[in-house]
RNA sequence: CGGGGAGUGGCGCAGCGGCAGCGCACCUGGUUUGGGACCAGGGGGUCGGGGGUUCAAAUCCCCCCUCCCCGACCA
C-alpha cells in the first residue's frame, strides 16, 4: 500500500475529549474515527487490525471443531420476552419500532443462536455441536469511555456449544478456553483466564480473559504464590481462624444521635471514651432477593459487602415498608423473630464483642457476641477481596491487577433450554430432553485498543506483528531527488510484495522527520528506511519497532535481511 | 440516572456586546530535504439548535440538543 494513495491522515494533536493512551494513538495514527459517542468507523489501517484479530480468532474457533454462522444482529423482541431478558437487560437493550414492530439490536445471542438451530438440532445423533459468528452487537451503555474500549456498538466473535448432558458441556467448554488460550497466545499479549461471577448471563462455572492494563476497569486477584486468580466480583479469602471462647462484657447501649455511617459512629463512640475503629464494627447489610425477600448480611466494618448472586442493595423507599429496620442503625439481633434470613462473612464466626446497630434510631451497642446476642443462620464468603487478604488456596497475600476483560467463557447449562421450549432434542431412549449450553465471547473490537494500551510507547503504537496492519513499513527518504533513492525503494516494494510481505510504502513527499515519525506512530514492526547517506553507500537501514534500533544492511541483501526479521517476529509469537 | 464541565473551519484553541481569528491540516507556486522545514498566495465556519433582549449577539437571558469528566450501572 502507497502512502500517498491511503486514506489516512495522521495528526499531530488528539481529539480533546480522548482520553486512553489507545484511543489518542488510534486517533493520531489514522486508524479509527468517532461518529457519535461510542460508534467508531474503522479506516483501512484501522480495519486491516480487526480482520487480523478475526482471522485469528476464527482460524482458532475452526481449529477447535466450532462452524462459523451469522445471526441476525436485528431480532424480534418476542425472543427476549421469552427468556425474561427484556426486564433484566433492560439498561442494555437498544430497541426500536419498525412499522409497528418491536426489535431488539442484539447485545448478545443467546436467544436468536436457539432460535436458528431448534430445527437442526433436533436428536441425539446431531449432538455435541458449537457454532460461533463474528457480529457487530449493540449495547445501550450509559457511559462509553476509552475509545474503543467502550462503545455503543461493538463487534464480537461469540459462540455457543450444545450437548447431551453436563459432562459434554464440559468438554466442549474446553475446547473453546482451549482455542481462546491459542487466540490470545498469538495477539502477544499478557492475559489471564480467572474465575468469574456469572452476571446477568446467567449459569454456573465460567471465566474471564483478563488483559492486565493501566486503563482497565476490572480488578481481578493474583496469588503470586499458587496461581489462583479470580475476578473481583467472584475471588474468595482464606476464613480468619476462629479462636476459641473469650469472655466479653454484657452487650451495653450507647447514644449515637446522627451517626448513621460507619465513620461518623467509630468517631462518635471513640469521642465517647470507647476507643474503636471501623474494624470493630460489625456492618449490618440489608439486600432483598428476586422475589423481594429481605436478609442481612454481616461484614466487618471495614470491608465492603460481596452480595451473593440474586441479591440487590434495599434501596430507601423499600426501607421505609419495614418500620422495624431504621437506616443506620440496622442489627442483626432478634432479625430471625422478624422471619429474615441472617448471613455472615466467615470472619464474622470470630468470638469477639462487636459493636453494632441497636435496631433503634441514634442508637449503637457495644459487645455484642455471636451465639450470645444474635444468631446466623449461614456463613459464606462475603467481603470483597482486598489487596493482601489471604489466597483461599493457599494463604499467601493476594494481589489486585487492575486489567480490561477480553473475552467471557460461561458454562449456562440448562438456563436458556428452560425458559424456551424449542430448545429441546430427541434422546437415545425417544424422551425429549434439554440441551446442555455453553456461550463464549471475544471482544474483537476491544482487542486493538487492548493490545495498544499494553504494547505502545511514547512515540505510538508498536502493534506485534501477527495483527499489525502491515508487516513493513518502507520509508523512502528524498526519492523525489534521489532517483536511485526512488528506484531501489520501488524495487524492494514491489520485490517485498511479491514475496508476501505486507508492505506499507511511504512514498510521500514530505520531510524525513515527519515520514519517520508517522512510521513511529503508525506502529508497523518492521521499518526499512531507504535514504540518500545510505544509499551513496549502498547500504539501507531495517529498524525493529519494539527497540527502535536501526541496522545497516546492504542493498543487495535487503529484501533478504527484511524477510528473515519478519519471520523472526512471527516465531516470537 | 445524580454531580461537574464544554460546544467557534477537519483537529487543537483564542475571542465573551460593534467587520469571525490563530496554530496544525488542506489547495497553488517557489525554496528546502536523515527525527514533526520555510516564503508567498488561497479555499473553507448558518460560532450546536430554537426563542428572546438590543440600534447591534459567537458574546447577555430562557428552552432544547450533543459531547466530555466523576459517580451509579455493567452481556
Amino acid at each position: 500500500m502507497r502512502m500517498t494513495r491511503l486514506v489516512a491522515k495522521t495528526l499531530r494533536e488528539a481529539p480533546a475529549d480522548a482520553e486512553a493512551v489507545s484511543h489518542r494513538l488510534l486517533v493520531r495514527a489514522g486508524y479509527i474515527r468517532r461518529i457519535s459517542s461510542g460508534v467508531y468507523s474503522y479506516l483501512p489501517l484501522g480495519f486491516r487490525v480487526l480482520r487480523k484479530i478475526e482471522s485469528i480468532v476464527r482460524e482458532e474457533f475452526d481449529a477447535a471443531g466450532a462452524q462459523e454462522l451469522l445471526l441476525p444482529a436485528l431480532q424480534p423482541i418476542e425472543l427476549w420476552v421469552e427468556t425474561g431478558r427484556t426486564k433484566t437487560m433492560d439498561d442494555v437493550l437498544m430497541r426500536l419500532e419498525v412499522r409497528g414492530a418491536d426489535f431488539v439490536l442484539g447485545p448478545t445471542h443467546e436467544e436468536a443462536v436457539i432460535a436458528t438451530v431448534a430445527q437442526d438440532i433436533a436428536s441425539y445423533r446431531d449432538l455435541p455441536a458449537t457454532v460461533y459468528q463474528i457480529q457487530t452487537k449493540f449495547r445501550a451503555e450509559a457511559r462509553p469511555r476509552f475509545g474503543l474500549l467502550r462503545t455503543r456498538e461493538f463487534i464480537m466473535a461469540d459462540a455457543y456449544s450444545f450437548d447431551v448432558d453436563q459432562e459434554g458441556m464440559r468438554a466442549s467448554y474446553r475446547a473453546i478456553f482451549d482455542a481462546y488460550c491459542r487466540a490470545f497466545d498469538r495477539l502477544g499479549i499478557t492475559y489471564y483466564p480467572v474465575e468469574a461471577d456469572a452476571g446477568s448471563i446467567g449459569g454456573d462455572v465460567n471465566h474471564e480473559f483478563m488483559v492486565p492494563a493501566a486503563i482497565g476497569e476490572d480488578h481481578f486477584a493474583l496469588c503470586a504464590s499458587c496461581g489462583y486468580k479470580a475476578n473481583i466480583e467472584a475471588a474468595r479469602r482464606a476464613a480468619p481462624e476462629a479462636e476459641g471462647s473469650v469472655a466479653v462484657p454484657e452487650m451495653t447501649e450507647i447514644s449515637t444521635p446522627g451517626a448513621t455511617t460507619i465513620d461518623s459512629a467509630v468517631a462518635m463512640i471513640s469521642k465517647a471514651g470507647h476507643p474503636m475503629t471501623s474494624a470493630d464494627m460489625l456492618k449490618t447489610f440489608v439486600a432483598s432477593d428476586d422475589q423481594g425477600r429481605l436478609a442481612l448480611f454481616l461484614v466487618p466494618g471495614d470491608r465492603q459487602v460481596r452480595l451473593p448472586h440474586g441479591y440487590s442493595p434495599l434501596d430507601g423507599d423499600i426501607f421505609a415498608e419495614h418500620p422495624f429496620l431504621h437506616r443506620g442503625y440496622v442489627a442483626p439481633m432478634g432479625m430471625q423473630a422478624r422471619k429474615l434470613k441472617v448471613f455472615a462473612d466467615h470472619s464474622i464466626k470470630v468470638p469477639r464483642g462487636w459493636t453494632t446497630g441497636a435496631n433503634r434510631p441514634d442508637t449503637h451497642v457495644m459487645n455484642a457476641l455471636i451465639g450470645r446476642d444474635f444468631e446466623v443462620d449461614g456463613f459464606g464468603d462475603l467481603v470483597v477481596v482486598e489487596d493482601g487478604d489471604a489466597c483461599p488456596q493457599c494463604g499467601e497475600p493476594l494481589s489486585l491487577v487492575r486489567s480490561v476483560e477480553a473475552g467471557h467463557t460461561f458454562q449456562l447449562g440448562l438456563t436458556y433450554p428452560e425458559k424456551i421450549p424449542s430448545a429441546r432434542f430427541s434422546a437415545e431412549d425417544g424422551s425429549e430432553a434439554m440441551y446442555f449450553m455453553g456461550c463464549y465471547g471475544i471482544g474483537v473490537s476491544r482487542l486493538p485498543a487492548v493490545v495498544a494500551e499494553v504494547t505502545s510507547d511514547d512515540q505510538g503504537l508498536n502493534w506485534p506483528i501477527s495483527v499489525a496492519p502491515f508487516q513493513v513499513h518502507l520509508v523512502a527518504i528524498s526519492h523525489r531527488r534521489d532517483p536511485e533513492v526512488a528506484r531501489v525503494a520501488e524495487e524492494l516494494y514491489s520485490s517485498l510484495g511479491a514475496a508476501g510481505i505486507e508492505v506499507l510504502f511511504d512514498d510521500r513527499d514530505l520531510a524525513p522527520g515527519v515520514k519517520l515519525n508517522d512510521a513511529d506512530l503508525i506502529g508497523v514492526p518492521v521499518q526499512l528506511l531507504i535514504g540518500p547517506k545510505g544509499i551513496a553507500s549502498g547500504v539501507v537501514e531495517l529498524k525493529r519497532r519494539d527497540d527502535r534500533i536501526r541496522r545497516e544492511v546492504a542493498v543487495e541483501e535487503a529484501q533478504s535481511a527484511t524477510i528473515s526479521l519478519v519471520a523472526e517476529l512471527l516465531a516470537e509469537l
